[in-house]
DNA sequence: TAATTATGATTGATTAATCAATCACTCATT
DNA sequence: AATGAGTGATTGATTAATCAATCATAATTA
């Protein structure tokens, strides 16, 4: 037998991948560039990945697994939803505040939705699975009457646009690090509590 | 002397640069494809600008002054400030939904505040333009007691957060109009209204 | 005619992908 | 244990395609 394929070198490169592409959108990041931060060379990447668009498609929807399993980890609803609520966004924010680089590449990805459809699909997708996810603890904290009665739907999508919007206006800047208790903070209000 | 440079012609390239740009990012975007969507030849882009990275440049900073007019024209606090906070809302979420092809562009810039630098700065500049046009109008409301006291900049950046996170995430699809009026509502929310 | 603008072929630079040569590792054989 | 043949990973030069920018020429206008 031959040396066998290094997983940790496939990871290498796919980390590398996501860097680059994050910086500099898929056309102008070169898999030179990308050998480069991985430490391997320009030949090597093909070993792991056929082209540089399989190498964008892995990068984009490997990680989503990880996202997935996060964002959809929402609590069966208790006598306390508010609370509930609130540590979840918590969870969610600090969870992306720690995933920027990849976050930036999935917004790349959603503002260019005809060009990357084959990875946007996926993430289009996950809009319906939080609104699933969400909409229990909604319904009951609305039905204990902590919040204002808004289309669950509505709720979630416009929380997820939130936490888009937030990711893409301020983790660009040194000076943003910090604000992430006050983002959640705010993130609550798309909730209607009552006050 | 010939008649000069048509500035009807060199509009046409502009437009057709904002929406080759925004669907194709500036890699991808190729002065071929602009010049043909603009019903012009190949060459003549070059006399209009003076190179791909000018009419990037023109493409981005010259609408954003009109976004700066709409956005930034807020009025002085009446004592019915609420009032007035819903109505403007109301006004930039119908200018987003408008000018969706050129807010494509900008998220792509802010995306990659270090790649497209030059015209970062002046993007996010307007962030601070943003937040001393509203403050007035959040302090009066907090005085009248209306809404609850959150930091006035920070409702500022999460207002405008939220407004490009609905239009990076929902102006994709058609399935999406017809919501802005829900955007509108939640995006009230984030001002901290007594309820 | 003279001046300006329009055109698209040409040029040179860039880069994804290929590929032949090399290298590193495994294992069968003794 | 030592050897070496087989396997496939690694490398970077080469290839072929793309594209921004230039430029010689044509068309247009006053």
């Amino acid at each position: 037998m031959a040396i066998q394929k290094s997983q940790e070198k496939r990871e290498r490169i796919l980390q590398a991948a996501i860097q680059t592409f994050s910086e500099n959108g898929y056309s102008n990041a070169t898999i030179k560039q990308i050998a480069k931060e991985a430490g391997v060379s320009f030949g090597t990447v093909f070993t792991y990945f056929e082209n540089k668009n399989d190498l964008f498609q892995a990068a984009v929807l490997e990680p989503l697994e990880e996202v997935k399993a996060v964002m959809l980890d929402v609590p069966e609803p208790s006598e306390q939803p508010i609370e509930q609520i609130k540590m979840l966004i918590k969870k969610h924010f600090q969870y992306f505040a720690e995933q920027t680089t990849y976050m930036r590449m999935i917004q790349y990805v959603i503002g260019q939705p005809e060009r990357f459809q084959k990875q946007f699909l996926p993430l289009d997708q996950f809009t319906i699975e939080l609104r699933d996810a969400l909409r229990p603890l909604i319904v009951k904290a609305q039905e204990k009457g902590e919040i204002i009665n808004l289309e669950p739907n509505d709720v979630s999508d416009t929380y997820l646009a939130f936490i888009n919007g937030v990711s893409l206006t301020f983790t660009d800047t040194v000076k943003n690090s910090g604000r992430w208790d006050t983002f959640t903070q705010h993130a609550f209000l798309l909730f209607g509590p009552k006050q």
